[in-house]
DNA sequence: CGGATCAGATAAGTTATACTTAACTGACAT
DNA sequence: ATGTCAGTTAAGTATAACTTATCTGATCCG
């Protein structure tokens, strides 16, 4: 003999049917006309080859059968809802699991934690910090943060910009005393920042060189691979970075870094919010994307006082 | 939050995915294509707002959501496996429930279960003794004697003859010394079975007086509603009754009754075996009737020497 | 390194499960 | 005697669940 179930509708109606003791009863708890749990029960029956019911005219009692069936059922139908409460509430509790490079978590978004939870003390946000482009359907995360121009890797999701971003150069106070015109930076120890090096026109030093009509070519002292490092090594007075103010908020307004040159260069590539389609309107998503984008605004202070040229403008 | 659970189908799917690590061992476990399978995972998956399985290309592995639904999945499907199981398994032990008539389960049954359970020891047979004619729907019986003509009653039924029953005197030996002839019987004790009373045309004394030809009427002495008892009172030299070969054969064999008159009434009333349409072919239905029919041939040796008349050609 | 294989995914079409409404039955209550 | 109630069944409808065919991408093997 198979260890085949039968209809598990069937089977659920008459778990259904026995705790209530009642078909009426149970239809209404499973939301169907007595006409269908009737018939369920019948099939549920004809499979077995035996009555699980007595039917008294406007009562039923449970037959030998009907009674060792229940025995299993009720538990087990029991323990299902309650696996099924159990994972419908973890994911309709207010987590949110949030994906981005390690440098815009560690200089972005980590910083505003505080902020965000304060706003929102309901929501467990999660990080999950690494470079790689996340696949939904493979990857247990509800949204992400990347950086570029967008494109295929975005294809069937939900995408909306965040951060329009440029870069002007960045140093320690002391640093820019001792270099204090765009000509010097020419003798400077220039930080470079391997992570933006794969957007199409450059967003590096030869072009911020270009753009400010430097003649010079720019000397690189040391190159990171995570701009974070690069940031910290900057703020440490290690060098100057052509840093992108996002990334550098922080240490902008804790002095350890200040931007003394208005000239800045800008990109069509941006920070952005990307999720499945159909899950942006999730409270917790919604939540999220909605203290981003108002988070977002107080980077548009900085660009006041400010020279911008497209590094499209200036691209060999 | 309603507790409303998803379509067990596809939980059913999931907890096969679950177990196997593969879609496609778990269709196959459960005799679907993979394109089912995978469909249904999927469908749980948007009834939930979040992936089960990572899907990594030729392999799959749970999520986190997918590691706590399947905590409570698995034990809750073998349970219900379990009890399904269960009760299968109790309907198709050779457990056989039989209702019939109490002078029947005492006179002819009960004594041939010792013949019954030695040609049969793997099945175990269950007695309702009782006149009500029981409803298949409503009682949890396999089987049922029933005597009678049949009729409405048996509608949906499967029906099928047994024993064609015949009525003739039988009494202790040494009454049948003191009323030697049939004549004389106009002056013996005689024995009333009221069960048979309900039968048209009448198998009763009066009906066995005119067979034979006797002007005289019978004097009824006493009065029995159950057959059983009277045949017993008969057997212990109470009186002469006018007694069922198949319920007397016991008696007749152990010398306590005799039948010393070749004269018989027969009826179209008989004793027949009832069920279920479709269980007949149950091994243990279709065992128990096989039985029936070989036990019931043994009655036919008593008809030898005899002269049987028609009940109704002697009806008034 | 190229071709074969495998597991999972999806579209389109088909089947049958599961539902509905309407009407019936029989016992019970008024 | 009539109305009510719970369960039942027939007939019709909706959709869930299945199929086949084909595709994709990673892995395996010669």
């Amino acid at each position: 003999m198979s260890d085949r179930l039968p209809p598990l509708t069937a089977l659920r109606a008459f778990d259904a049917a026995a705790r209530h003791m009642s078909f009426a009863k149970a239809a209404e708890e499973l939301s169907v006309t007595p006409a269908a749990l009737s018939f369920q029960i019948k099939s549920l029956e004809e499979h077995l080859g035996a009555p699980l019911f007595r039917r008294l005219n406007r009562a039923v009692e449970l037959t030998a059968a009907g009674k060792t069936l229940a025995a299993g059922t009720e538990q087990s139908f029991e323990g299902l809802r309650l696996a099924w409460r159990n994972v419908t509430r973890a994911q309709e509790e207010n987590t949110l699991t949030v994906t981005a490079g390690p440098a815009f978590t560690a200089k972005w978004l980590a910083p505003r934690l505080f902020h965000f939870v304060q706003a929102h003390p309901e929501i467990e946000l999660r990080f999950s910090a690494t470079l790689r482009i996340m696949d939904f359907d493979r990857d247990d995360v509800d949204v992400a943060i990347r950086f570029g121009m967008g494109g295929r890797n975005d294809d069937g999701l939900y995408s909306k910009p965040i951060i329009q971003d440029w870069v002007t150069p960045m140093m320690h106070p002391v640093l820019a005393e001792k270099y204090p015109d765009p000509e010097s930076l020419a003798h400077a120890p220039l930080l470079d920042q391997e992570d933006t090096r794969f957007l199409k026109p450059a967003l590096d030093w030869p072009a911020w060189f270009r753009a400010a009509g430097l003649t010079a070519s720019p000397e690189i002292s040391a190159h990171f691979n995570q701009a974070d490092h690069a940031i910290d090594a900057a703020a440490a007075g290690g060098g100057v970075i052509l840093g992108r103010v996002s990334l550098s908020e922080r240490d902008l307004l804790e002095g350890r870094l200040v931007m003394p040159f208005p000239l800045a260069l800008t990109t069509e590539a941006h920070y952005r919010f990307v999720c499945p389609h159909g899950t942006e309107t999730r409270p917790q998503v919604a939540a999220f994307l909605a203290w981003l984008e108002a988070e977002a605004q107080s980077l548009l202070a900085y660009r006041e006082g400010r020279e911008f040229i497209s590094a499209a403008d200036v691209s060999v």
